[in-house]
DNA sequence: AAGAATGCAGCGCT
DNA sequence: CAGCGCTGCATTCT
């Protein structure tokens, strides 16, 4: 009996109240606060309680995961300590801007309006071009130094918030991999979701290292490997397509078949490698009784592009053209976000 | 104790 | 890829 998560999910989530009253509301002060041209509004530093926790990063432990064809996982329980993940949750949630973002696809003869069902957000340039020193942040050649031409993108790179720079040298310190990106996606209850995809784009590195983090309510990570095995057809397959047969509990991962379950919680961290990319999908689908107010979830992921049309790609499908959303307290959601109002 | 009703997850098609 | 309808499974209800 290899599951080890006989918990009931939704009866958790709704009877535990964390402590009582410790809402401490930290308000950054915008002094500090991180500004740059192409941001709606700016972006404060993190508090100092949520930085010194997060230096002593990873809190928990990790685990390698590798014990399937082309699969190299190392993933980190609580990697941001406990007594944080929440408050850099509420943090980000508050002051980052998102994006819902709208696109249409053809299919066939007609054309489909597709709104993206979660929040998302991007920053970062790729390798082929940097920004310059704070404060001005400017696109600079990484070479000469200089800035770069006015139409080498038709998109507006962000560099990253402070706080997210933060996130990112203390995740490169641990991985020892470099990350030039940062995409965060905010899925506000069980409706969001994204559906099974890999992140092996030709803009990123061959075997691209990607870290992601959770934070937030739990919500399951999916795993399958794309071409049901490699085209070989003198194995002849022992029957064993599903163990699901006597129907027993559910394994949270590994072992037996090609299909893999983790519930990814607040603060753990996920670091996907090696031919992961190239060989697996991943998704978070949809799930039903998560919602009310600790139904939110954000995923911030780190990752390198090293050429321009990934800048472009990104920027296209993770901000768009529509208006940035912020969190509204007072409403418990998302709201457009208008400038002077 | 066992069949019926209900809720979900998964899959295929668009 | 998102979204929807259909199907099978499993848990709950009576």
């Amino acid at each position: 009996m290899p599951s080890m998560t006989p918990k009931k999910r939704t009866l958790d989530s709704f009877f535990t109240s964390s402590s009582p009253a410790k809402k401490q509301r930290t308000e950054p002060s915008l002094e500090n606060a991180f500004n740059h041209p192409t941001y709606p509004f700016p972006v404060p530093s993190l508090p100092d309680t949520i930085i010194e926790k997060l230096n002593t990063s990873p809190a928990g432990s990790s685990k390698r995961i590798n014990d399937q064809p082309d699969l190299d996982l190392l993933y980190h329980h609580s990697f941001i300590h406990k007594d944080i993940a929440r408050d850099l949750f509420d943090f980000l949630r508050q002051h980052l801007f998102f994006y819902r973002v709208h696109y249409k696809i053809k299919r066939g003869p007609s054309e489909h309006s597709i709104s993206t069902p979660r929040y998302t957000t991007v920053f970062g340039v790729d390798s082929t071009s940097a920004f310059s020193p704070t404060p001005s942040n400017h696109l600079i050649d990484p070479l000469s130094g200089h800035p770069v031409p006015k139409d080498r993108y038709k998109c507006r790179p962000r560099p990253l918030p402070s706080c997210l720079q933060h996130l990112c040298r203390t995740t490169e310190e641990s991985t020892l991999e470099t990350f030039n990106f940062c995409l965060v996606n905010y899925y506000a209850d069980g409706a969001d979701s994204i559906s099974f995809h890999s992140d092996d784009e030709h803009f990123l590195s061959p075997e691209p290292a990607i870290a992601s983090f959770s934070l937030g309510a739990r919500r399951d990570f999916l795993m399958k490997h794309k071409a049901a095995v490699p085209p070989n057809k003198d194995d002849a397959e022992p029957v064993s397509s599903s163990t699901a047969g006597d129907g027993k509990g559910k394994d949270n991962d590994s072992s037996s078949s090609s299909s893999l379950k983790f519930v990814l919680q607040s603060g753990d961290m996920l670091l996907m490698r090696g031919k992961t990319q190239t060989c697996w999908l991943h998704s978070i689908p949809k799930r039903k009784g998560v919602e009310g107010p600790r139904a939110g979830r954000i995923n911030i992921t780190f990752r390198k592009a090293v050429k321009r049309e990934g800048t472009e790609n990104y920027y296209r499908y993770n901000v768009g053209d529509g208006e940035p959303y912020r969190w509204d307290e007072k409403r418990g959601e998302m709201v457009v976000w208008k400038k002077e109002g």
